[in-house]
DNA sequence: TACCGGCCTCAACCGCTGGTCGAGGGTTGA
DNA sequence: TCAACCCTCGACCAGCGGTTGAGGCCGGTA
């Protein structure tokens, strides 16, 4: 019951993961992934739990990709209850464009300066008319914060012109935005109105649910 | 209709993804991940199409953390006409519970076998209990057509077994089935129940419009 | 005509991630 | 006491994902 010793360790993980080794080991823990426990000695002594932690993070670097920074959030995460501990390992996620994938905070946060435009910059980088983007402030889908506009409302304009072009206008819109309201409250139920890690990682959640759903439910191809 | 030039092309694509350069669309081309059109001069043209496969290259890379060998994998896995697998290179050992195939795909257009599981099977993949689908039925959130479920479902389940971790229950989510409903309505106002070309076109851009407006609502980090 | 901004190529360089390696030395148990 | 095992620490490394800059060609315009 004592826990078992590195080597041993390597053993039993070599079985499932060829390129493990002593080293790569120690080389997790310095990076905080796992923290065994150690002999009056100084051994390190891992617990049956700490294997398991190994195999998620193994899976999640061969399966996945993932980089141990992002691995590290997630398993921050299940310690902090925030997922069931009995769950299996890191799963897939859909390779949607437009859809933000793992759980993690910063797919919605703030990964630079957010832009700050003027009407005129939006205009241009939107490269849509000064009607349109009447029309979308008229119907609240894009909002100036004091007078100037977030990168998002680019996105916004652009996709709202080419859907003008399938005759889908402005006004067609305005129940995305109330969707996308009650979105955004839902999470700030859980999160608080002020921004916290978990708001980006709730957003990217309830976005990529949003996203199959909509999948689940278009016409079979 | 001639495309874009490079400049033009970073301008659009800057709204979405910050940290995007000329020097990393070159960047990618030189790695085979897009292969835009030349001017006689040797001027970059992209057309419509290049920009999505950026666009797809740029989600995954942010979203996912995927390499571009994997992503250039799985575009050219759509290019044949498949779907794009989603576990990693060498082999799929036994001690995961195996997903049968990623409920994966390039947009919302590309035909290809859709997924057909059993009950059992989702749950498997899903890594849910049957309690939990039970309810995200009872919601409408997961449909079952004739005896089995498609791909969307399995993140569907994902994604709610997530939430409930942060106390987002099935019940809570009924707003995001009538939103997604409301959206394929309105798609199918434009292309009729069937489908067609322009289906999976409109689901993208509405995705998107809805991933922007919850984006621009969310608290300011 | 000259100019200037946009675009081209190519090679060199760079920072970060994810480790490896080896020296030097303690621990354990047969 | 010896072999096998384990420790730390610092140096080193390869590959990925780009960036930078030199040198030069387009293309609109004044």
């Amino acid at each position: 019951m004592g826990g078992r010793g590195i080597g041993e360790v390597l053993q039993l993980l070599q079985a499932e993961f060829a390129d493990v080794t002593i080293s790569k080991i120690r080389f997790l823990e310095s990076e905080g992934l796992v923290t065994p426990a150690r002999t009056a000695s100084g051994y390190r002594k891992f617990s049956a739990a700490d294997l398991e932690r190994l195999r998620y993070v193994l899976t999640a670097q061969r399966d996945q990709y993932l980089p141990l920074k992002v691995i590290k959030e997630h398993l921050g995460a299940i310690d902090r209850g925030l997922r069931p501990a009995a769950a299996g390992p890191p799963v897939a996620p859909s390779s949607l464009p437009q859809t933000p994938g793992q759980p993690v905070a910063d797919d919605f946060g703030a990964a630079g300066t957010e832009l700050r435009l003027t009407r005129d910059e939006l205009l241009r980088a939107a490269g849509v008319t000064a009607g349109l983007l009447g029309e979308l402030e008229a119907h609240g889908l894009v909002v100036a914060s004091g007078n100037h506009y977030g990168g998002d409302a680019i996105v916004i304009a652009q996709v709202a012109a080419e859907l003008a072009a399938y005759g889908i206008e402005p006004r067609h819109l305005r129940a995305f935005r109330t969707a996308a309201d009650r979105e955004v409250g839902l999470i700030e139920q859980v999160t608080g109105p002020r921004r916290t890690e978990q708001t980006g990682e709730l957003a990217a959640l309830t976005v990529r649910l949003h996203t199959a759903l909509v999948r689940s439910r278009l016409p079979r191809p």
